[in-house]
DNA sequence: GGCGCTAAAATTGGCGCCAATTTTAGGCAT
DNA sequence: ATGCCTAAAATTGGCGCCAATTTTAGCGCC
């Protein structure tokens, strides 16, 4: 048995749990979408009780929701609970606007900056998963600055637990589009250490979903 | 068999977490001791099953961790961590004595002063233990106003994963009667409907083991 | 007496089995 | 044809078994 094998075989719980994730997050799996264990057994090639502790381990983290001898399925937040969570969010998010313009080096904000490109190049050309997971990563760097690691994984947790609700926002190009000036204002913000100008961009980025919901 | 007994067994994993979960926000079950399942099992009647699905719901928690192939252990949060942790809650918990004083009823300023008098009636005559529960129901009832039902559980999260770290405010006396005033100050501010006095006085409670750590 | 090595005991972690529940399919009466 | 009742299939959830790893105990050696 090769080390390679060894390691996956080692972590295949772990890594199941986060190729769930990343399927649900990336919206390959929609929200509301039944999970049974047998179909993630065949997706991600691992027995029944790899999928059994990803799925218990995601419902912990309020990312699928369990119904007794029903099974688990992806998380659908309703409009109230959406609310709630960007409520919460911008409790977080803008004292951490802070933060990162005070603490961003200038590899930093190089990421930053990069990512933020990347998405806009990406607009009108790549697939929405493909633009799901740069925004992925833009946020990934946009938070990296943060020297208080619980606020930077919980930011990222809720982040998550609000992603099954964001479909709307990837239907049209034109939310993708401003999703992307969003991001560029921000590395613009931040390079110009404008904290104020930074925590307006991102309150925002995080309620226009309210703001635009009619299409 | 009887309905209690029925509900017993189908609750029996839930059951066996949130005991668990009891015995060490509570301090029953020491920061940093070990968690053998076989121990758990012993101590809650339990099969070593719904041991390990309660160890591996509370370590997604945050309020004990797991080392692969050594097992699970009661959190010992580090001074770094702890103050990482009340940076994140003075963002939440500022926020929500605001939204408290706007929605608590009048039942629920009963509430809450009558779970502050039950707490100040305690000291010098109860146990470190009963202290504690009277502690957690004085916060239970604090944030029962809250309509954001997602901020309050997350403030009661982050408080449970600061608690094992918390021995010393128990150690002596005097810090607890005057978490005792903390608490009757904040029923004050809450019923005079000043809600910039109980941000300063929750921002005085939550960052005081910080100023009185030396003993 | 202390240190290191080896064997036994203890503990964890993954997997499969089986009972309980839910879902689906089929037949029957209206 | 539609609705309802029953039987079969599918799915979940709990439990115990066994391999892998860690811890402990015992023993020889320096």
């Amino acid at each position: 048995m090769t080390v390679a094998t060894s390691a996956l075989i080692d972590h295949m719980h772990d890594d199941v749990t986060e190729r769930l994730r990343s399927d649900i997050v990336l919206g390959a799996l929609r929200p509301g979408e039944w999970l049974r264990q047998i179909d993630l057994q065949d997706r991600y090639n691992c027995t029944r009780s790899a999928a059994r502790t990803a799925l218990a381990t995601l419902a912990s983290a309020h990312i699928v929701e369990h119904t007794p001898n029903r099974g688990f399925r992806v998380v659908q937040p309703s409009v109230e609970a959406r609310s709630e969570i960007t409520d919460v969010r911008l409790m977080l998010e803008l004292p951490a606007a802070v933060e990162i313009v005070t603490n961003a080096s200038a590899a930093d904000i190089a990421d930053i900056r990069v990512a933020a490109d990347a998405f806009d190049a990406g607009v009108d050309v790549l697939s929405v998963q493909k633009m799901r997971s740069l925004n992925h990563r833009f946020h990934r760097a946009l938070i990296a600055p943060l020297q208080n690691t619980t606020l930077a994984s919980l930011i990222h947790e809720l982040r998550e637990r609000d992603l099954p609700g964001d479909w709307s926002n990837w239907t049209t190009t034109s939310k993708v589009r401003q999703s992307s000036r969003d991001h560029l204002d921000m590395a613009d913000a931040i390079e110009a250490g404008d904290a104020h100008a930074l925590q307006v961009i991102i309150k925002a980025h995080l309620t226009r979903w309210q703001t635009t919901e009619v299409d």
